[in-house]
RNA sequence: GCCCCGGUAGCUCAGUUGGAUAGAGCACGCGCCUUCUAAGCGCGUGGUCGGCGGUUCGAAUCCGCCCCGGGGCGCCA
């Protein structure tokens, strides 16, 4: 998103060595420098690398694309670089690596702490906004995506050596909160005790009990004097309940100790399952992560404040509302009432993210369904000069608008029974899904989990488990809706996380049984005859580009389309060449070596999902 | 009515940001475990990339207009 990311290049990627070459050889012969459009070949008879760049420039300059092309690469030096290198079709230039020059690359990759990738330009932080729970509702699916993929993000910006805040912006305040509060101290409950399906309970029914749907209608259709009062007298209760639950809010925003204490318990109880979610999903979510709406209560009045000053704001109907230059609909930051929206809540916290939280990049994984929501919230924050850190680095406000997840139906994804698919039921069917294919495989005497201690496998089976859910869920294009389909996922066979798992399960398994030291290892001269061996080893170089293009495109589908052609390559190069029983001592260290790196990849690579990766499976 | 997002193989989806003959996985057909984990590998069948036009050396990708599906549109969050 940032300059100072795009610009930065993994130095061992043989892509950056070959870009730096052409580039001065473009210069040379156009007299400008230019793109080279360097790109990895699709296909492998066109070479390692192609160059594109001879075809717009000859088209610029009037004159031939393969004399240019020729020219070109006449004029670039790539001693000890290429082995080959040739003007193809229209004017492609295609560069087939030498493959020591892509054995010292490796090497370098190897010993790099970063896997390649260079320290982070921006020394501004990156906050992610993730996760989103409201306090007293039971987690559903659309936190799964809004939790693993802010995190998965998170864990990228962390790769990249950025400083990260996840914020956990909850639902804790506000009219709804206090009427599930409400309603918990007419009935008494016990505090101590509550239980998330209590505060489910008492929120429905405090929803219900001060609905007063037919009568706004009455009045709306002008219905008679007799209807009216009929009907003001039916509703009577849920007068009473929703006076009882502003009195409460009143009392909560005035901070009455016993009233905050409940709403802290409230908050508490909400909390455990997210945690417990957060734990089940190797996720990174904890409650030094909640800075919910609660926390900007204060700020509110000033948002409305300065926007009012700085005559961005005007009032409309007794509202304020923030008009926009090139549309009709306006975005409203208090009501005729004189009460703030949630509109007012996201202004506050985008001030708060990139002034105090010096944020250069702020990331809302919110649903798809609020897009329209947030262009006015960032338009609006824009106007007023917010999207600003601390020093005054522009900030990037971007809304990661996240698909819905679907039934096999294609419609939001229900249980058998027809009720809502909690985030707790589909979690825990994942993991007993996972376990039961481990327990079968580990009957096997054959199988290499054959013997283990069952705490052990269960572990195992959880991860294969949720690995299912997490690939499916990050490999795709983020902004469609998908179909979540547990029998389909869990199946581990073909594009899915178990894949990539059993993939580096075969690697650690080839590692153990090696009996070499990890430092003969990691020592070894590498060599690349094998054409297999040189693909596998090219693809690793790429794996701090692709790191770099998740953090510019936020594109975490990406990870997994590397990761899956990692994976593909390593099988390849499995079934090509023998490692164990290689055909000498000195093959057997490199294969091993090559086999030390792909695993460190591979793991490093799945870590970005928050995907465990288990030794054995 | 206005705005936004999609449409690629029978199904579920990729497609390296405009590159060479559009790819996987399921499913279907065939082959590979006395060799490091067969949750694997190889081969085959399967396509008007929603439609029409445009931009250019080159389009699934960019632009315009249609068709179909989904979502959103002031005092809820």
């Amino acid at each position: 998103m940032t300059d100072a990311t795009h610009a930065q290049r993994p130095a061992c990627d043989p892509a950056t060595v070959l870009d730096a070459r052409f580039n001065r050889a473009i210069e040379a012969v156009c007299g400008r420098a230019a793109d080279p459009q360097v790109r990895a070949s699709g296909n492998p008879k066109f070479g390692d690398y192609q160059v594109n760049a001879a075809m717009s420039l000859a088209k610029e300059r009037g004159t031939n694309p393969r004399a240019l092309a020729d020219e070109i690469l006449k004029a670039t030096d790539l001693a000890g670089i290429a082995a080959k290198c040739e003007v193809a079709g229209p004017g492609f230039i295609n560069v087939t690596l030498e493959p020591a020059f892509v054995a010292a690359r490796l090497g370098e990759l190897s010993v790099s702490p970063t896997l390649g990738i260079p320290p982070a330009a921006d020394p501004h932080a990156v906050v992610i906004d993730l996760c989103g729970v409201n306090v007293a509702k039971q987690m559903h699916v659309g936190h799964l995506r809004a939790t693993i993929i802010g995190d998965s993000l998170a864990r990228v910006f962390e790769r990249l050596g950025r400083k990260v805040w996840r914020e956990n912006h909850l639902g804790d305040w506000g009219l709804p909160i206090a009427m599930t509060l409400a309603r918990l101290v007419r009935e008494k409950a016990d505090f101590a005790r509550l239980t998330l399906d209590d505060l489910n309970a008492a929120y429905r029914g405090a929803q219900k009990e001060t609905s007063t749907a037919d009568l706004d209608a009455a009045y709306e259709f002008r219905c008679g004097p007799h209807r009216i009062a009929e009907l003001e007298l039916q509703y009577e209760p849920a007068r009473a309940a929703m006076e009882h639950a502003k009195r409460t809010l009143v009392r909560l925003q005035s901070g009455d100790a016993e009233i905050v204490r409940l709403w802290e318990r409230l908050i508490e109880v909400t909390m455990e399952q997210v945690y417990e979610a957060a734990r089940t999903l190797n996720v990174k979510v904890g409650p030094e992560n909640n800075r919910g709406e609660s926390f900007y209560r204060d700020r509110l009045a000033g948002v409305v404040e300065a926007f009012a000053k700085s005559g961005l704001a005007k009032s409309d109907k007794g509202a304020m509302v923030v008009p926009f230059a090139d549309r009709e609909r306006p975005l409203l930051i208090q009501k005729s009432d004189g009460g703030f929206l949630y509109a007012t809540t996201d202004l506050a916290a985008v001030r708060f993210r990139t002034y105090e939280l010096d944020g250069s990049l702020v990331v809302y994984v919110v649903d798809a369904r609020q897009r329209d929501h947030f262009k006015d919230v960032f338009d609006a924050a824009r106007l007023i000069g917010w999207n600003t850190t601390k020093d005054g680095a522009e900030s990037t406000l971007v809304h990661l608008g996240f698909g819905a997840v679907l039934g096999a139906d294609k419609k939001p994804l229900k249980t058998r029974s027809g009720e809502n698919f909690t985030l707790k039921d589909l979690l825990d069917e994942a993991c007993e899904r996972g376990t039961a294919e481990v327990m079968r495989r580990a009957a096997d005497a054959t199988s290499p989990t054959h013997g283990l201690p069952e705490a052990e496998l269960r572990a195992i089976g959880a991860a294969v488990g949720i690995a299912a859910v997490k690939y499916a869920d990050l490999s795709g294009d983020l902004t469609k809706d998908y179909v979540f389909d547990l029998d389909r996922m869990v199946a581990f066979e073909g594009d899915t996380g178990p894949y990539l798992q059993y993939a580096h399960a075969r690697i650690a398994s080839i590692l153990a049984k090696s009996g070499e030291g990890a430092d003969a290892i990691s020592s070894a001269p590498l060599s690349l005859a094998e054409p297999a061996e040189k693909a596998l080893a090219l693809h690793l170089l790429r794996y701090a580009q692709m790191t770099l293009d998740v953090g510019r495109s936020l594109e975490t589908n990406r990870v997994g389309l590397y990761l899956r052609t990692l994976a593909e390559l390593f099988n390849a190069f499995y079934q090509a060449c023998p490692v164990l029983k290689a055909d000498d001592a000195a093959t057997r260290l490199s294969r091993l070596r090559l086999c030390a790196i792909s695993r460190t990849v591979l793991a490093d690579g799945l870590s970005l999902y928050g995907i465990v990766a288990p030794e054995r499976m």
